[in-house]
DNA sequence: TATTGTTATACTCTATAACTATA
DNA sequence: TATAGTTATAGAGTATAACAATA
């Protein structure tokens, strides 16, 4: 397949012909990820210097209370020692909490504080008016459509037990 | 606007409840890259070990022959002097060549070298057919509104003379 | 034997500041 | 004054390896 291709064939800034990067989903994504940063640093780093690891992680952890370090890293894709670094820096900032899990003694669980409860929950909402004021250009239908074919490339993922 | 919640509202590794990220773009975009770089890791990096920057260079150079470094910087969203050190280590590797501008005595012209050009076509051919495979949940037509999609996304990047 | 989480460490990538040469 | 490109340097983020404790 190949789709239409046309003038508009250009690199968002500095006007550059990108016609084989077209059909490329992994280059689109790069693309797209510029603006949603954008967005994501005016309305979230900017305010509450969070990082974008750490709000996921607030609001993954928010939503499965007591979750393991371990699934955490799975979802996002990354190492442990990753998890373990933004949760350190996390807790220094008291927005969550780790406690021993009872039931399995290696295990620690991750629980939110008010704080980062509440941090989490105004950064969505930030986030959420801020990417629908700037991707006005595409209607409720389309941001819809955009979300669930998105879901669909990242159910592609490799699962395996990495 | 909401779209459709469901039990299938977990993330694709970990198994975790994601509904409040569900409908943020800049979220569901991570998550898709991590399917995508998947697949460019094992069809690029893996054989030619080419980064993604790289890659997206000698493509840019192919398809906009003489362009300046300036030019690639805005279009990807970087600063110069990053632009600067990837094309230092894709000359040392007689990927592309460095000529002075006759018009511009300060700017630098950037263009392909013959296994440069090899390279980022098969690199293309490569990663096309690699998604497609890796992606086969997704209709060509569902591809090409994704890709559509994608674009109004970038193309709310702010502009701005940064 | 495998898994959880941590520490220590190194590497990759990007940015900022300062400079030159030219426009 | 502004822009193109470079150098030098620092910072942010991630990974690998090795370990202790537990399953």
């Amino acid at each position: 397949m190949a789709t239409r291709r046309s003038a508009a064939d250009k690199t968002p800034a500095g006007q550059l012909t990108e016609a084989r990067l077209h059909d490329l989903i992994g280059y689109q994504l790069a693309q797209a990820a510029i603006a949603t940063t954008a967005v994501y640093n005016r309305e979230v780093f900017g305010p509450d210097g969070l990082r974008p690891v750490e709000y996921t992680l607030l609001t993954l952890i928010a939503e499965n209370p007591e979750v393991s370090s371990a699934r955490l890293a799975k979802a996002l894709a990354v190492t442990k020692p990753n998890i373990t670094m933004w949760v350190d820096r996390l807790e220094a900032r008291k927005l969550l909490q780790r406690r021993p899990s009872p039931s399995d003694k290696r295990a620690v669980l991750l629980k939110l504080t008010a704080a980062g409860s509440r941090m989490a929950s105004s950064a969505t909402r930030r986030l959420l008016k801020g990417e629908r004021d700037a991707m006005a250009v595409l209607s409720a239908a389309e941001r819809a459509l955009l979300i669930e074919l998105l879901h669909k490339v990242a159910r592609s993922r490799p699962q395996g037990p990495s």
